[in-house]
DNA sequence: ATGCCTGTCTGGGACAGA
C-alpha cells in the first residue's frame, strides 16, 4: 500500500497538477494539506472522476486537510483535535482506509517567533502528542502523514543552511523539543529511516530561486507506529513535482507498506 | 535588511505562508 502527503499550497489552482500526479504515482492514500479553499468549494467531482474518495476539511482562504484513497472511501473516525474547543483551525482529519490508520496533519507554522502564532503552534503540537498517545497503542497500523513545520535537525539532511532561518519557528528549541517528544513516543520518521544520512527537503520556497539551487528543507513526515514500523518497505520524495509549472512550494512524500502482517 | 514569491479574498491591498 503505497501513502503519500502533498502540501498542495491551494487545491483549486493545484488542481491540474495534483490529478497528474496522481495519475503518475497511484498512491492508494494521498493526505493533502492546504487546501485553502471551503468545504463546498472542494473538488471532490474532479478526485473521484480521478478513481479516489475523499473526506476533507476545508477553511476559507488557509489550512485545510484531506485524505484520498484510490478506488474506495476513507471511514471517518475525527476531524480536529481534542483539547480545546476554540481552536477553529482546520488541520487535522483522520480515517480509516481498509487496515490502516491514517491522519493528514497540517502543524501550525508558528511565525513570528515569539508571540502568540509562536504560542499557538506549541500547545497544538502538546495536542498532537497526546492524541498521537493513543493512536501509537493501537494494534492496527497508524500513519501520521503531513506538513509538520519542523525541520528535526541543522544537518545537511534536514535543510540546505540555517544562516537564513535561526529566527525561524521552524527551527526553535522548542519546536524541535516537541517533535522529539513527539518520536521518542515511538513514531518511526519513516523516510528517514530509510535514508539515514541524504538530503530528503520537501520544501523550497518560492523565492530567491530557492527550488533552482536545491536550498530546501525537509518539514513533511509520515511517521509510523509499532505496527506498522515492521510493513515499512520503500520511501522516497516525488522532487519533479516541485520543478513543473505552477508548482506548489512542497514535493510530495511517499512510504510503501507491505501488506500488514497477521499475528498468529 | 527584506516575504525577495504565490495563493486567496478582494475589489489593488492585506494577510498568510515557512
Amino acid at each position: 500500500m503505497k501513502i503519500a502527503t502533498f502540501n498542495v499550497n491551494g487545491i483549486t489552482v493545484r488542481l491540474p497538477r495534483l490529478l497528474e500526479w496522481l495519475a503518475e504515482t497511484a498512491p492508494d492514500v494521498a493526505c493533502l494539506q492546504e487546501l485553502k479553499t471551503s468545504d463546498e468549494t472542494f473538488p471532490a467531482a474532479a478526485l473521484r472522476d480521478a478513481g479516489y474518495g475523499c473526506i476533507w476539511h476545508g477553511q476559507k482562504g488557509f489550512n485545510g486537510v484531506a485524505i484520498l484513497a484510490r478506488g474506495r472511501e476513507p471511514v471517518e473516525r475525527r476531524r480536529g483535535l481534542p483539547g480545546d474547543p476554540d481552536d477553529t483551525h482546520s488541520r487535522y482529519i483522520e480515517a480509516e482506509v481498509g487496515a490502516v490508520v491514517v491522519a493528514s496533519i497540517y502543524l501550525p507554522n508558528g511565525n513570528p517567533q515569539p508571540g502568540p502564532k509562536f504560542a499557538y503552534k506549541l500547545a497544538w503540537f502538546e495536542r498532537l502528542i497526546e492524541h498521537a498517545r493513543a493512536l501509537h497503542a493501537e494494534s492496527r497500523p497508524v500513519v501520521l502523514a503531513g506538513d509538520f513545520n519542523v525541520v528535526p535537525t541543522d544537518s545537511v539532511g534536514d535543510i540546505y543552511s540555517t544562516r537564513s532561518w535561526q529566527d525561524d519557528a521552524l527551527l526553535q528549541p522548542e519546536t524541535r523539543a516537541a517533535w522529539q517528544r513527539l518520536l521518542e513516543a515511538g513514531w518511526a520518521d519513516a523516510v528517514r529511516a530509510l535514508y539515514p544520512d541524504a538530503p530528503l527537503y520537501t520544501f523550497w520556497d518560492y523565492f530567491r530561486n530557492r527550488w533552482q539551487r536545491n536550498s530546501g528543507l525537509r518539514i513533511d513526515f509520515l511517521l509510523l507506529n509499532r505496527a506498522a514500523r515492521p510493513t515499512l518497505s520503500a520511501a522516497g520524495v516525488d522532487r519533479e513535482v516541485r520543478g513543473r509549472e505552477r508548482a506548489s512550494d512542497h514535493a510530495p512524500v511517499w512510504i510503501e507498506l507491505d501488506a500488514p502482517r497477521v499475528t498468529a
